[in-house]
Order: structure tokens, then C-alpha cells, then sequence
DNA sequence: CAATAAAAAGACCTCTATATCTTTTTATCT
DNA sequence: AGATAAAAAGATATAGAGGTCTTTTTATTG
């Protein structure tokens, strides 16, 4: 349903989130959330681009948030590096169809509506404030405070 | 959103439930619903596995629909050659995790239940009997009826 | 300024979804 | 039974997402 660069990219935001106003490497965030480093490295870059996040170059360089949790929604790191691709005029070239969809196309590009509306409504800061068993990307055990310990 | 495969299993059971009773060959298919020929006899032979359609070998053979546009939905169709993926357990296995989702799994798994449910509940009919401008597959003004013609 | 540590860029590899082509099997009709 | 027309099966090709490795650029610090 969502890419596996999304995935990968909406865990490294998640990961920045939890420690804020730090840098940290794509080799370290890549570590924390179990994603291939090369690859977060390129997922990095993108996200950077659009402004997701900061990159710092050098010696003590790395990633940070480029905005608050509250700002962030699920939606914008997703359209970062895999854009939601809606059906706009008849996939079918029907000359007739052109941009009124039909019934079909309608209701498939209904549910890419629905889908979207959701995750441009989740915030970062409310995937993190609701403390529940699972702490996003950590093994309880290792957090001490609001979580329950195995 | 649903993958090319997925597209084109709609459009061939669309395209069957458009002439209800008759049967008809792969290659008239490909042709009324843009898909490439070949690869829409594979899909078909799936569908066919999941009994989404009926097919007949030999002189005079083709498909056919396997049940009423009534109790066909998008979900069955898509389930049959592109099954939809829950996320089950935490992707990046963490132990004390497990079964239970952190809040971004569930985030994202809540989006693809809501789209599985909608799916669900879109049955072929439905997709079929609202009139609109645009008939699912068909340029309208070769269509005598209901429509608007150009 | 030299050493270091980080991001960025670029070349390359791999696997899967999509797509094609050929051969085999099956049913129907004369 | 032989001819025909269809699905089914199998082998192969292609493109793009995902993933790796190496080199280059950039900032920091002693």
C-alpha cells in the first residue's frame, strides 16, 4: 500500500522526532530503525530536498528535523519520496472519457482520495504522544518512562 | 495504489459483466479494455483459479462471469490477483513488539483497512447501474442509451 | 593547513512486476 | 477422425524499485 521507501522514510523522521533538535548520521538512524544504510542514505537525500529535513555536511554533520512533529504529517514525508499518484483523466485514453472518470475509476481514485486525506491528517506528534505498548522503532525494554517494561 | 495487474483484472470482469450471459475470448477482451493481450490471459487464468470468472477451453470457449455482478466487489476481484497486505507484526521485528502495532504500523495499517472496506462494500453492480457521463470502458458516444453523447 | 568525519554523487547490481512469444492441451464442429 | 479455435503452460525479455559500493565534496577541529 505505501512503498518501502516510504516505510523507510517515515521511520527516519519518527527517529529524528524522538530525539529533537540532535543531529544524527544516516549510519546511526539507519541502525535505530533497521534500514539498509546505503539506501536510507539516498531516502536522506531526498527528504532533504524537500525540505522534510536538514542535512549538515562535515565533521559533526547529519540529519535533523527541518520542522516540529506537529507539523509534520505522514502525507508530506510520503509525497517526499513516493508522491500519491491520483488518477486524473481515463486511464484507457477514451477519447470521450478524457477527465471525467468513470464509475470504476471514480471509486479507485476514491479510496487514493481517502488514503491521503488520512495521512495528511496524522501528525508526527501524534503518532509520538500517545503512549501505547509499543514505543515506534524501540524495543520497550530499553525506554524507561511511560511505557509499560516487559 | 492497486497495482497494473489489479487495473486490468478490473476491467476484464467489467468488461464481462457489460454482456452478462455471453462469453468471451481473451483477445476480444484485451481489445475492448486496452490491456495487452497476452498478459491479460495470464490474469485471466488467475481469476479464473479464483473463481472470479468461468473458463471454457476449445472451439467456441472463453470467460464468462462466475457470480452476479450483485455479489462481485472490487475486494474480491483485486484479492485474486494482487492480494492486499495487512501489516500483522512490527516490520522491523522487534521483540517486544510482536503482534502489537506501534502507533505508525497502526497508522498505516488503518489505511489500508479502510481501503480493503471500501473495496469491500463496491460491488460490480453498483460501479455498473449509476449512469454517469462516462461509461466504465466504453466511449460513450458509441453507446446508444442512458448518457450524455458527445 | 592537515586530518577527520560526515553528506552527496555516481556507477553498478539484483529482484520482482509487467509483458511477450511459443508450444501444448482441450473442446467443438464437420 | 481431422480441422479448428480457444485456454493453459512454459520460457524468455524488460523496466523500475530497491539495494550496494566507491569516489567526491564539504565542514570542523586540532
Amino acid at each position: 500500500m505505501i512503498s518501502q521507501t516510504s516505510e523507510y522514510a517515515l521511520r527516519a523522521v519518527i527517529c529524528l522526532a524522538q530525539h529533537p533538535g540532535e543531529l544524527h548520521t544516516a549510519t546511526k538512524i539507519a541502525k535505530l530503525t533497521k534500514v539498509p544504510d546505503p539506501y536510507l542514505s539516498k531516502v536522506l537525500v531526498t527528504l532533504a530536498k524537500h525540505e522534510v529535513v536538514t542535512s549538515k555536511k562535515g565533521l559533526h554533520g547529519g540529519y535533523g528535523l527541518a520542522h516540529s512533529p506537529e507539523k509534520l504529517t505522514l502525507w508530506t514525508i510520503i509525497n517526499a519520496v513516493d508522491p500519491i499518484k491520483h488518477i486524473k483523466s481515463c486511464p484507457l485514453k477514451l477519447e470521450s472519457h478524457g477527465t471525467h472518470l468513470c464509475r470504476l475509476h471514480k471509486r479507485v481514485n476514491d479510496s487514493i482520495d481517502m488514503i491521503e486525506e488520512l495521512f495528511k491528517t496524522s501528525t508526527i506528534a501524534m503518532i509520538l504522544d500517545q503512549p501505547t505498548q509499543s514505543i515506534p522503532l524501540c524495543e520497550s525494554k530499553k525506554i524507561i518512562g511511560l511505557h509499560i517494561t516487559k
